[in-house]
DNA sequence: TTGAAAGCGCTAACAG
DNA sequence: CTGTTAGCGCTTTCAA
């Protein structure tokens, strides 16, 4: 009877669509779960549990096993806004950027893509360029688009946003930057251990007059290369005056240049520079050709990313390298966990980071 | 009556939600449409209507007036879940590019996102590697989500899937490159001009020998500017021995390297290279350097692309530079202008080039 | 183990 | 101008 059913509905109802999908290639449209259920002979919530993995131990193997085939044979594929407008539920997560075209942050996007796709998952892009009303849109937009969490690789030390969505317990995970209200996960590159690393380096070297151009004081990398920076100075018995550390506005070669210039003017002896990132470095480079120095005959410049080509710039930069691609796929992963079992108590990763040695970085002048 | 039934309706089905989302701030979820309705004491597809710029017109103006400011009031805005169940599309588009890793790329991201959320819209971004595979995957999983249309940074000269999209009719541009088959709409930098400039420039310096490395023979921009470099050969006088484009198998610094060698092994005289790109420019740096040659003191290079950081390599190196930006807008609007009107004729936009004069070319050594 | 029924939130005929 | 009805394609109770 049922069987009879099946059949009169297939003819009169959707006759024409199933012999097209029957009549390989020629798929008119993609099949629907309704359709693969008429040609199995079975309801749509059977087909339905039958072709997901959670629910096929509720169905008949040889049923299951049937359906699947039938399913296969019509290229069937779930709908997935259907399925998301049911479920509340998307397989895809929100990524958010300051701005794509800064070198730092491709590799990142690449490392949470690859991981995503490995679980079927994906990923939304939005670049902010920091402006914090298209920050709020995004995610406005991605909550209705139903997005199961969310990377930030905007995080600012004070973050409203951020702290409002972590009051409402969304999953999401930081990369590269810190908040420092509520203990969101975060993936992050040690810093303190990168400026250790890049400061040793400089000692080794036979430096001890050393100078910091600090980042935007209102990030956490900016913060944590500061403060490692003087507690290095501090640790290594090294001259540790407030004035070896200036702070620059924003991360940018003309802010590394300004800054520069002036502590050529009137800040304390030095013989290396240590910069918050490689633009600020490249600032230097600038500042120091105008006067006529020389890196590293005069001064011994350390950057801080290695960003892509800083192995090309002349002389080629001493920089501190951060695993970009690894942050991304970290992070990635760390949300996932969260998403699987949204009480698992958040976790925070602190990646090692390397320092590529170049040379833009020498002995110590002879004075 | 029916004022009596929404009122019944209300307290009985929706109380709850309705009075804490009356109490500003509560909001326990986003509001539905079906709410809005309640609240404004309509039907829900008039709220429909009223909140539709193509169908408010159809509404009472004051009734119209009133169901929005409520809306308003309630932080409505239409699940595009269900929407796009509905209606099959979107807003959204897919855009599918090789790598964003490579600088290339995040500047036409960024165009094409910036005029697609004028006007609402926004992008799927997804990078193939090249790999057909993945890309065909990710063209069925953006189509399923109901995509409106396609940019592909990554054609083919021959390039089945694009002919198969295009017989089926998709909307989509193509930007950076061009495919062989079928008219697709695309947006590319003038190519040959660029090359022109490039070899107008060296022959103001003097320059009568001059060699290419071309790109892969399989990408537009490869043979485009392989063609034009020939052609100009001609069309300057200058001796246009078929040795003197060499095809390098990818955009790699590695390739460019070895072209180099193997031109300076056993090629013609030269005083000047002109490179398909930057990335195989820096290969001919390079190379230059392990023979003991100064550029451009004794070959000048000239890049196509005029990539981040050229102005910052060792020498700065002279470059066509491509409006990849503009690309990525203008690909946008061309989509955006086929969505609005499908049967417009497709057109393809040539975007003009400059050349970024830096100190990789100089005089024609004197022999 | 399967089917029936309901509904996620929205829009688009069709009536009135 | 507005309400009724139906349904996009799927999942998930509930009942059998």
């Amino acid at each position: 009877m049922t069987v009879l059913l099946h059949v009169i509905f297939e003819d009169f109802i959707m006759g024409r669509r199933l012999q097209a999908i029957a009549a390989e290639g020629v798929k008119v449209q993609r099949a629907t779960l309704r359709e693969v259920a008429v040609m199995a002979g079975v309801h749509p919530a059977t087909a339905s549990r039958a072709l997901n993995e959670q629910t096929v131990s509720l169905v008949n193997a040889e049923t299951a096993a049937r359906i699947k085939k039938i399913a296969a044979e019509m290229g069937y594929s779930p709908n997935p806004i259907a399925r998301s407008l049911k479920t509340s539920r998307s397989a895809t997560i929100g990524l958010v950027i300051p701005d794509l075209t800064n070198p730092l942050f491709p590799p990142i996007v690449r490392g949470v893509e690859d991981v995503l796709r490995s679980v079927g998952y994906s990923a939304w892009i939005v670049n902010t360029d920091n402006r914090p009303d298209v920050e709020k849109a995004a995610v406005d937009s991605f909550r209705q688009r139903n997005v199961e969490g969310f990377v930030f690789a905007t995080a600012h030390l004070k973050h409203p946003l951020l702290d409002e969505l972590a009051a409402a317990s969304t999953p999401m995970v930081l990369v590269n930057r810190r908040s420092a209200s509520a203990d969101i996960p975060s993936v992050t590159s040690d810093d303190a251990a990168g400026v250790a690393m890049a400061m040793q380096h400089l000692v080794e070297l036979g430096h001890t007059k050393i100078v910091h151009l600090a980042g935007p004081q209102d990030l956490s990398t900016g913060v944590n290369r500061r403060r490692a920076f003087m507690s290095n100075l501090e640790d290594l018995h090294l001259p540790s005056e407030k004035g070896r550390s200036v702070i620059c506005e924003e991360w940018s070669e003309e802010a590394g240049a300004k800054a520069m210039r002036a502590l050529l003017d009137s800040g304390p002896e030095f013989t290396a520079v240590l910069a918050g990132n490689d633009l600020l470095a490249l600032g230097v480079y600038d500042a120091l050709s105008e006067r006529g120095l020389r890196c590293p005959h005069d001064v011994s410049v350390v950057g801080f990313n290695d960003m892509p080509f800083m192995d090309k710039v002349s002389p080629p930069m001493t920089s501190v390298r951060i695993p970009q691609y690894d942050i991304g796929a970290e992070a990635a992963r760390l949300l996932l966990e969260v998403l699987n079992d949204p009480d698992r108590h958040p976790r925070s990763l602190l990646l090692p980071l390397t320092l590529s040695v170049r040379s833009s970085t020498g002995p110590v002048p002879e004075s």
